[in-house]
DNA sequence: CTGAAAGCGCTTACAG
DNA sequence: CTGAAAGCGCTTACAG
């Protein structure tokens, strides 16, 4: 690759104009920036962005820890995310950390070594004693996942209502054995979650079966199996809050293997409202989250942070969640 | 941040022996070592990869372009490539092209700028011609989707053969009206597929239909579209197969709303053979492409590349295809 | 408006 | 086994 010597070596003029050209400098002789300009091209000149990079103090890259890339949920995250982050002129790495603390760790560990300005976390497996040292080496916020005892800018949602929505339009539909397969206490927003649940079952009376409630879980398999768990109880609910629409449409695949009717045998409820809740069958009734523009406000509350140098301190901006009903309930 | 050289001063030693620690070169007294460890471990260092970067000529980098992250294929695909990658010591950088040349091309430039070592081409937008000049830059190898002309290794699948083998089920299956919504000349990966649709059809003394060949989409809007289009026609087909899961979906989805019985009145056939089509009812004959194989593949291969330096050059390998039975066909 | 010089933080011959 | 020196390719005060 041809450096900024070259260039300048071919124009006759010194390395500190050509760079003034490249960063669009003000003060620049017009005829000398187009010289410089037509010789870049000629020697088909890219700037070295180590090199900007260690001399700049900045990357101009900004990384999103998620847990799942396969978890649609984060895949329109990311997808929202980076749609801005370009429009914004910054780069975005994805890092997914498979739940794991150690790579968790690691991938924090990109902000001491300056491979990025800032880290956007979707998830989180530490604890905020853990993150809260690497807030020294510049800004981390929160996005979906978050923890109250971090002092660290958050854009989430609402889970608390969210539990209490789904919840609540399951009592009106009369059911009063209730499923929960949320989760209760992996991490603060399934146990808010959970929160919005209790509050809704107590407010109608309902009493909570600690036999109904499943840890929470993911993926489609997860659904299959709460669906066999449920299957073999003496006294099976008539309805299950599941944590997320995968795990809502393996439940309702496995019901109707097994001959149930959804929503009359077994009433189902997602979360996320991701595309594939309106394509099974019968659709999934969930509570919508709002995706995009979470995604959208995290990127450019990181920039806004990037570029003003803003400290780290504590911040929440809380989106609604919404239930769409469909035919699952 | 620490610098090499406060953790030489802390320990009395010269930054070069600390540099050997961190790099962990033989010939280094054992005690000496000791304290270096415990001098970086103290003051929290870790070594600023920009800097590392621009003096050592690589990045332990990968960058992988796709078209459209949100389209479970890729992001399972990208699932495996990161899985192998972290596994070699590589880090990932997801690049999205949205199906936008321009934007692709920013994305090789990656390797002009030393951000990556190599890059993986998940997806193709431009033409080979404009490709080429980069291929001086360092390795760059085709995966999943290819362009023929190009001189790169290749990690694919044999399309044509997918093609074929759909077609011939729903030909055995008596239908004889097929519509086909994968693309006829898009990329050549379409290309391919298309060619074996028409050798199954050739086989059975079929006519092709021009009325019945779609564009090849990506969504499930794209699909619930092209059964709208399907219903308004005077001579409708007895059976489609489309261009992906996610089509397939939208289009059961949308013939199920209009009273049509998948298979009966329409058999529809996807491709990819995503968690969504063993989901939704029924269940979606499909096209199996393994993708996790062929991700690890091009990884290993890349890696392979880059460690041994080896020069870019035409080779190709070519992973089965293989047809999945399920009910809406 | 322009350039010489210093320096970002590392690693790698080279010499010992 | 160890260190002084050079240099990777830029950008930024500083001086003019």
């Amino acid at each position: 690759m041809a450096t900024i010597k070259e260039v300048a070596a071919k124009t006759g003029l010194s390395p500190t104009t050509v760079s003034r050209v490249i960063n669009n400098h003000p003060y620049v002789d017009a005829n000398k920036r187009q010289i410089v300009l037509e010789a870049m091209e000629e020697l088909g000149y890219v700037p070295n962005s180590s090199a900007r990079r260690l001399r700049g103090q900045r990357t101009d890259t900004i990384a999103v820890i998620i847990s799942r890339i396969v978890n649609p949920f984060f895949s329109h995250l990311i997808d929202a995310m980076e749609h801005v982050a370009a429009k914004e002129g910054y780069q975005l790495i994805l890092c997914d950390s498979r739940l794991d603390k150690k790579r968790e760790l690691q991938q924090l560990d990109l902000l001491k070594t300056k491979q990025v300005d800032g880290i956007i976390l979707a998830s989180l497996q530490n604890k905020w004693s853990v993150i809260e040292p690497f807030t020294k080496f510049g800004p981390i916020i929160c996005c979906n996942e978050y923890d109250s005892n971090a002092k660290l800018p958050m854009v989430i949602c609402d889970q608390e209502h969210g539990g209490y929505l789904g919840t609540r339009h399951l009592i009106e539909q009369g059911h009063k054995r209730i499923a929960y397969a949320g989760g209760t206490d992996r991490i603060e927003l399934t146990r808010d979650r959970y929160r919005g649940f209790e509050r809704a079952m107590k407010e109608a009376d309902l009493a909570i079966d600690r036999a109904l409630l499943f840890p929470s879980f993911y993926g489609i398999e997860d659904g299959k199996n709460i669906f066999q768990q449920i299957i073999s109880m003496k006294q099976p609910p008539t309805a299950i809050f599941a944590g997320g629409d995968e795990v809502a449409a393996g439940i309702i695949r496995e019901a109707k293997q097994f001959q149930y009717r959804v929503p009359e045998d077994l009433a189902v409820l997602g979360f996320d409202n991701q595309p594939l809740a309106e394509l099974i069958d019968p659709g999934i009734t969930t509570i919508d989250q709002p995706i995009k523009q979470m995604g959208t406000r995290a990127v450019e509350l990181m920039v806004e942070m990037i570029k003003e140098n803003h400290e780290v301190t504590y911040s929440k901006e809380t989106l609604p969640l919404q239930l769409i009903k469909r035919e699952s309930t």
